[in-house]
DNA sequence: ACCCAGGTGGCCC
DNA sequence: GGGCCACATGGG
């Protein structure tokens, strides 16, 4: 099949804020707080992940130098319901020690890095891979880059946006088409939340806000 | 009893 | 580069 019409990443963008209103991610309270989420909700959902965080902060533990100090064993048990637990407790550990050992304990001085070695830095971390890396990057330090997930291959795939499966590639396409930090916060957030609630099953649904738009390869 | 959810690293080819 | 696996919980 070939496409009838094609459409841009824009009215993509457009459609889906219309359809379901700005999403206002990363729900969080401080920069810890979305690096740490970032971690808990690899390969599970945000409501897992939530709950650990809500633990975390039971236990007075969201804070660098608590993380730093805490026993990996017992960090393991209060992130328990965000699951894979124990690699997660030393992922968030891995983290604190290269943030302690490289920028003295300090977010702020973290911050100062310019974007491309600030993800060359978190990338050199093991438990960060480029879409952890890219979220902490676009939420927790406000710079424009488009993490792509699986969501966005399946749906760009569908679509017949863009053709190739590759990470960086897919990245610097949205990146190139646009700049604007807050529609690329909004526009990620529209697109797990479209693929998760409203197209599961069906690549374009009726009454879904991407029916009619030109796609030529529907595969899963 | 299945299946899935806002991944990553290790290993293999 | 891609394919498969382990890692583990909570909800439908």
């Amino acid at each position: 099949m070939s496409p009838t019409k094609c459409i841009g990443l824009s009215e993509v963008y457009i459609r889906l804020l219309e359809f379901y209103g700005p999403q206002h991610w990363w729900p969080a309270d401080t920069v810890l707080e979305i690096i740490i989420g970032a971690i808990l909700v690899q390969g599970t959902n945000w409501r897992n992940a939530e709950k650990a965080i809500s633990d975390l902060k039971k236990n007075n533990l969201l804070d660098v130098i608590s993380l730093k100090n805490v026993d990996l064993n017992r960090l393991a048990k209060i992130i328990k319901s965000s699951g894979f637990q124990r690699v997660k407790a030393s992922r968030i550990k891995n983290f604190i020690h290269r943030l302690c050992s490289d920028f003295q304990c300090n977010l702020d001085r973290l911050k100062t890095l310019p974007t491309a070695r600030l993800r060359k830095w978190l990338l050199s971390i093991k438990g960060i891979g480029r879409e952890t890396a890219d979220n902490i990057i676009l939420y927790a330090f406000n710079r424009s880059v488009f993490p792509v997930d699986k969501y966005t291959r399946r749906l760009f795939r569908r679509l017949g946006i863009i053709e190739c499966n590759d990470y960086e590639e897919i990245r610097r396409y949205v990146e190139s088409k646009i700049t604007r930090l807050d529609i690329l916060k909004e526009f990620r957030a529209l697109i797990v939340v479209h693929c998760k609630n409203t197209c599961k099953t069906q690549p374009i649904c009726r009454e879904c806000p991407l029916e009619k738009m030109c796609h030529y390869r529907i595969t899963k």
